[in-house]
DNA sequence: GCCGTGGATGATAGCGATAACATCAACCAG
DNA sequence: CTGGTTGATGTTATCGCTATCATCCACGGC
């Protein structure tokens, strides 16, 4: 087996030194046209290529890599979110390694702890629990940090957040304008984010019709089988069941359309996420929908522009947050 | 910005070498267990952990990452093949670098080029084209390439396929069984690999049942929006039309189930890949299933084998090709 | 007392690239 | 004809780590 050919291979067939070759690879404007040519030449003879372990190690940075923590890939919000961010470093040649925590914030700690140990130049990361200070610790230590659909939590970092609020809002607000005063709410549990902002949307498009919030209309669902399916048809089963259901997301979405269809009744759904079939169902449905791979490609840009910030030195700014915006989409 | 710590660094402030904080950090007995401690010591009140980078140039090998190629992240069976890498490999604190080739053979090619400069220990690939000669080059020159999904065309590399033969043919014998003597098949375009082994598995069921094969029952599906939809409509629209339809992926069987309703008829049907929502289509339906991520993982062991035998030397074995099996699944 | 033996540790030399400085020819102004 | 300028190229040292060899000390047998 024959080692990849290595920078002095090539200046030695070009006869020159391993620096014009050097230049060459960077284009630098001090190298004859005469050296360039046979320089080349030599690169393409052998096959050659540079050496980026060696580069990163003499530059001591730039390693071309950034690192992509995340929670589930499997889960299509996701590996859209991952499609994004690999979109975007793409075109400035760099390339994610993908980390897949599980929402197991101790497996986050250690593929944290690795990717710096690889010196990535960076780290997009989707934080599985609600203690973040590892990744304060990275972000101080130089290593620029980006938080992908969910917030920061007591540290300041960069965001990229769906706006579920506005989005759960104007869902519920059409069920309203629909004509429906008893509006049932699939939730999520409330210790995330995205839980209590959608629900927060609701809240406020029933207050500001007017609508009390009744607290027998609301569920939390966990991730259980069928578990959004009996909370649905617990709440359709009530003496005065709901005339309109919002889900706050896609799962309990389908648990709500299979409780109303076994139930043989006409009530509306409206739900957070769009998703496939959802023109099939043979019911009237209303979803909020966003681009997921839009979170990943602006998460990719505001860790290149703070990778950029860092190797000038880096004067950090303030975190930002960015938010997604939703739109309403009526089936079918 | 204060640098990382060295391995220097963490010598000095233990009072030993470098040397001894080095075998300290690879668990060589060769160390008294008061140095020992002290380094560990050392190494903790500074947050020190290895330089990878430096580590793997002087080793020249080993940088502890794989490149992952895929066509299509946001396609869930690609990113669950993603995810079944990611474990297997997570395990053996390997990681992946993510490249999504969007079906562009020329990115491929860059990718590939790309992920060798940074000297992956291996490459797994769904690879776009046919032609797989780079891929062939890189594995002559000393790293592990294992393909995914699709076979190897002309060149000796392991892969890991679905049994897509044997999971049509066993589809298309289940509408047999049923009665069914005309049914109608929506393919994909003939020129994959998995479009023309359905087929062939579709085949071969007529075949020994001793039905015909009738070329009016075939329609091949490219991508187009609403294309699987049209050719099931016309299908459906024949003289004597097929009493059963059997569609070769996901986005086919859909759209023969929109086709279907819309036409008020009640042909069967059956269709390769499992879905979301499946049960709720409101019609009997056949599916062939498989575990898309177990592709992912054999995937991760052929080549995490591969590099073992590249570090002893190796002896690279005749090629393998690993075969997922599918099963049916009948709803509702 | 001397030498082998073995265990712990240190010194040295790179891995492949490149920043910074050194060199050297050619050329032109004074 | 000399000194300075420019442009092309080479030399040196180094990034952080580790394989290899060298060193050094303690101990025990003869």
């Amino acid at each position: 087996m024959h080692q990849p050919p290595t920078m002095r291979d090539v200046a030695e067939r070009a006869g020159v030194s391993p620096m014009t070759v050097s230049r060459v690879l960077h284009d630098s404007p001090a190298v004859s046209a005469e050296a360039k040519t046979r320089v080349l030449a030599a690169v393409n003879e052998l096959g050659y290529h540079r050496n980026e372990v060696a580069r990163s190690l003499r530059l001591g940075r730039d390693t071309g890599l950034v690192g992509l923590v995340i929670t589930n890939l499997a889960n299509p919000f996701y590996s859209q979110l991952a499609v994004g961010v690999e979109s975007v470093l793409a075109e400035h040649g760099i390339r994610a390694v993908l980390g897949n925590s599980g929402e197991d914030v101790e497996r986050e700690r250690q593929m944290i702890r690795d990717l710096v140990a690889r010196r990535v130049d960076g780290i997009i990361v989707v934080p599985a629990g609600n203690d973040q200070s590892h990744l304060e610790t990275v972000r101080l230590r130089g290593t620029p940090v980006v938080l992908g659909a969910r917030p920061p939590d007591g540290v300041p970092l960069d965001c990229v957040l769906v706006d579920d609020f506005t989005g759960a809002r104007a869902a519920t607000v059409r069920l309203i304008d629909a004509g429906h005063q008893r509006i049932g709410f699939l939730g999520l549990p409330p210790a995330t984010w995205t839980g209590s902002e959608r629900f927060r949307g609701y809240c406020a498009a029933l207050d500001a019709a007017g609508l009390p919030l009744d607290d027998r209309y609301v569920r939390r669902v966990g991730r259980g089988h069928g578990a959004a399916e009996r909370a649905a048809a617990e709440l359709l089963g009530l003496r005065k069941p709901p005339t309109a259901l919002f889900s706050a997301n896609n799962r309990n979405t389908i648990g709500a359309f299979r409780a109303i269809r076994a139930a043989g009744v006409d009530t509306a759904l409206a739900g957070f996420d769009d998703f496939e079939l959802a023109d099939t169902l043979g019911l009237p449905l209303t979803v909020v929908s966003y681009d997921a791979a839009e979170i990943g490609r602006q998460a990719g840009r505001l860790l290149l522009d703070r990778m950029l910030d860092a190797a000038d030195g880096g004067a950090d700014g303030p975190p930002r947050r960015m938010i997604v915006p939703t739109t309403l989409i009526d089936y079918p």
